[in-house]
DNA sequence: ACCTGAACACCGTTCAAGT
DNA sequence: ACCTGAACACCGTTCAAGT
């Protein structure tokens, strides 16, 4: 009398959720080479057809994927801190997340003007409204920044994954690097190759945030000069 | 008596470097869709396996490509600018090759830590010595720089190569996002929202360099503070 | 309305075979 | 040493057919 078998409780039907959610586990089990429709259509016990019902095309189930978490991300950020250190904190939530997601950094990029890009736009722009940086200024602080933030990502993200196919962990990985740079060119690569030896005691994340004050350092000066007019 | 026909001039055997010229041919004609083995074998007429015998795989070949662009770009920088305008022309340079070669753009962020993003990061770092930046900053300033230019690269080739696949002009393509953005939830979306009208206005490689003089401005205030210090 | 799954066109890569 | 090109394993996407 049941409709059906009632013996599976929830994870029935199909739905756009569902299909992100075993989205989101496969890139975050295998990497961007992960979510395949195959693999998808076996995970959610289906057809590829079926997935094809609910979404566009394989671009935008991505950009929805990346977009859950990027969401999720911002939604844990708390409310009423003064604007430069709610950017901060912006900005550090953003890295664990594409520290914990890798292919959300490369996701994100390929969408811009799409939801997960607009979504840390605003956060970006309301902050630096609070900041009282003058009008005509707000668009172009707001995507230094941003652009910075997406820039950080996106190389990151590149780092994490080219590690995770040759399978080394992060330290490993570094020192080889400051070994191929340390055999630079003298000539040709002075600086790089002098400074290779910094490249694994370095702290990807605390860099970037001093990044991050660099740039709202700059904001202030910038506010200073504008006031003075 | 000749070594074999000498009827076409040139363009005899294989060589890498025929193969990243025509490769780069193809990216700029199709996009980044545009460099498929099948393609490339047909431009050299030749088979696929020839090819292999040169390259290692595809994102060596990408790479390569990428590499030439970036290398021909930095080569036609002016020498002896004082640092601050040398940044200046070597961030701008790049920008206006990355918007004549959108795939660049993407690619480059595909492979940190080798060849083109190193040769960036060099002429980076050779000019934030010259600008007096004290040795431990030298890393964290010159990374910040080099993740903002990549940061607007990506994105930019990722807008342009869009509107490329939708076959818009960029005009109409801003157009149309300023729109969609103006219709967005005004709580959830206030700055976006409000700021929407000034997108199709803006010049992307203006706002550019403006982020680039914000940095410079924050690294010379870092300087102070630490010759305070 | 929603799902099935075979079929299509297209990839990157390999490799025995040629010169 | 260098090249040929068929073959392989695997994609995203479509679509007639089912319920």
């Amino acid at each position: 009398m049941a409709k059906k078998a009632k013996a599976q409780p929830q994870e029935k039907s199909l739905s756009k959720e569902r299909i992100i959610e075993a989205s989101i586990a496969l890139l975050d089990e295998h990497g961007e080479s992960g979510l395949t429709f195959r693999a998808l259509s076996e995970e959610l016990a289906t057809g590829a057809g079926a997935i094809y019902w609910h979404i566009e095309n394989k671009s935008e189930l991505l950009t929805a994927a990346c977009d859950e978490v990027i969401a999720r991300t911002l939604n844990m950020l708390t409310p009423g801190a003064p604007p430069a250190s709610a950017i901060r904190e912006l900005a550090l939530k953003l890295f664990d997340a594409i520290d914990a997601h890798p292919w959300v950094g490369s996701a994100i990029i390929l969408a811009p003007g799409e939801k997960p890009v607009i979504r840390i736009f605003e956060q970006i722009g309301q902050h630096i409204q609070a900041i009282e940086v003058s009008e005509g200024r707000q668009w172009v602080v707001a995507s230094t920044l941003l652009h910075y933030i997406l820039g950080v990502s996106a190389l990151n993200a590149a780092n994490s994954q080219i590690a995770q196919q040759r399978s080394l962990e992060r330290t490993s990985f570094l020192t080889t690097m400051s070994q191929q740079w340390s055999q630079l060119d003298q000539h040709k690569y002075p600086f790089t190759r002098n400074i290779a030896g910094q490249l694994p005691a370095h702290d990807d994340r605390e860099d970037f945030l001093i990044g991050i004050d660099l740039i709202l350092e700059g904001i202030s000066s910038l506010r200073i000069s504008d006031s003075e007019e």
